[in-house]
DNA sequence: GCCGATACGTACCGTACGGTACGGTACTAT
DNA sequence: ATAGTACCGTACCGTACGGTACGTATCGGC
C-alpha cells in the first residue's frame, strides 16, 4: 500500500513524542534498535496504538523523516544590501551551517536509515529524505547565488552547477567518512567553512 | 570474537566464487537479501560450510568487503613525462574512473551495507571498506599531484587537501544521491569529469 | 579397496521481530 | 449513570533468521 505523501497530516503532541523517542532510539542504535515493541517500551505507548496511527513500520519510518525534518526547518536569514563581503559572509555562515546539519547525529541516523534501506525495495525513504531535507537548504543558497549574480558580484551558467561546485567545496568527502563511522570534528568547521568558500569566489568572481 | 585482520588470508577458488554468489545477492537486494540459507542455496553449498569458512555472518560481510576490494586494483597507470596537457589527461582520466567506481553496482552495494552497519556496532566494516577501497586510488592521485607540483605545474600546500578538493569537484554529493537510491547516468560522467578538472586546476595551476 | 577429509543437503533449535487481539483504564460527552 | 473513545500493557501468532548437528557423497593418499 502506497502511502498517499500526505504533506499536511500534523500529528498530535503524544505522537510527537513517540517520534522524538523513535529518532532516539534510531540514533543510539541504528535501524536493528527501532523496533516496535522497544519503542513502545521507550514511549511507553501501546504497539496497538503504534500501527493505528503509523500503520506500518514503513510509515513510521517516513514518519520520523518527516518529524526531524519539520524540525529542522531554518530560519530564513535577513535579506540586506549584498556586497563582495556580505556574500562572503553569508556563504561562510551557510557552509558552517550545513556541515553542523550533516555531521549532525539525527542527520547522519536519517540519512543511514534511508540508504540502508534504498538496496533492494525502491528508494522511498532516499526520495523522502532528499526532498524534505536538502531541497529546502538547496533553494535557499540558489537563491543567493541568484542575488549575488544580479549584484553583478559572481558570475555562471546555471545556478544549480554553480551550487553543486559549492556543495562539493565545502563537503568534499567528508559526509561519506561520517557515515561510515567516523567521528566529526566540530572545531575543523569553521576553516573548511573559509577555505571552501575562497575556492568557490576564486572560480566564480566576477 | 574480533578477526584478526588478517590481510594473507587468500580464498580457495571454491570461497571465492561462494564470495561472488554474495556480493550478486547484496547486489540485487542489499543487506537483507544475504542471508546465510539464501546464500547456501544460490551458491550450491552447506551453511555449516559457510560457518567454517567465515566463522559468523559478520565474517562474511568482512570477506565479501575484501573480496571486492581485491578485485578493483586498478592497474598502475604508465608513467611518463608530465607537462600541462598530460596533467588534464591524466587527472580527467582519474575523474571518470571515479565516476564509475562510485557508481557501479558493487561500490554502492558495499558502500551501502557499511554504512547501515555503522550505526550502533562499531564501525568495522566502514573502516575496512574505507582502508581497503579509498585508500588505494587516493594513494595514486595523490602521488600524481605530488609529480605535478615536483614539475611545477601546481602548487599546494598540502597534498590531501588538494586531493579532498578535487574529490569534490569532481564527485559533489552525487555519490549520496546514488546511495539514496537516485540512478546513475554515465553518460554524464565525462562532462562532469572535464569540468572538475578544469576547476581544479584553475586553483591550484601555478 | 580402504580411510580420512571435505563439503553438500537437510533438518532442527532458539530467538526476535512484525503484526494482531484482548482485557483493563482513564476521560469525555450526553 | 451510561456509553463511547482513546489508549496502555500484555499476551499471542506466524515467520524468518543465525547458528548447530547429522547423515551422505565425493575424492585424494596409501
Amino acid at each position: 500500500m502506497i502511502a498517499p505523501a500526505t504533506d499536511s497530516t500534523a500529528y498530535s503532541p503524544r505522537q510527537n513524542a513517540v517520534l522524538d523517542s523513535a529518532l532516539r532510539l534510531l540514533v543510539e542504535g541504528g535501524e536493528k534498535a527501532l523496533t516496535t515493541a522497544g519503542l513502545a517500551r521507550a514511549a511507553n505507548c501501546s504497539k496497538e496504538s503504534l500501527y493505528k496511527w503509523f500503520g506500518d513500520r514503513d510509515g513510521l519510518l517516513s514518519a520520523v523523516i518527516e518529524f526531524q525534518a519539520r524540525k529542522v526547518r531554518v530560519p530564513a536569514e535577513a535579506e540586506g544590501p549584498l556586497d563582495a563581503r556580505a556574500l562572503t559572509m553569508r556563504l561562510e555562515e551557510f557552509a558552517r551551517e550545513l556541515l553542523a546539519v550533516l555531521a549532525s547525529d539525527a542527520s547522519l541516523a536519517l540519512n543511514r536509515l534511508a540508504i540502508g534501506q534504498a538496496s533492494g525495495e525502491g528508494a522511498r525513504l532516499g526520495h523522502l529524505l532528499q526532498e524534505r531535507g536538502r531541497r529546502g537548504i538547496g533553494r535557499r543558497i540558489e537563491a543567493l547565488l541568484e542575488a549575488a549574480r544580479q549584484a553583478g558580484l559572481i558570475a555562471f551558467d546555471e545556478a544549480g552547477e554553480a551550487y553543486a561546485t559549492l556543495y562539493g567545496l565545502i563537503v568534499t568527502d567528508q559526509h561519506l567518512r561520517w557515515l561510515l563511522g567516523e567521528s566529526p570534528e566540530p572545531r575543523t568547521f569553521d576553516i573548511r567553512a573559509e577555505r571552501a568558500v575562497a575556492a568557490f569566489l576564486r572560480l566564480y568572481r566576477r
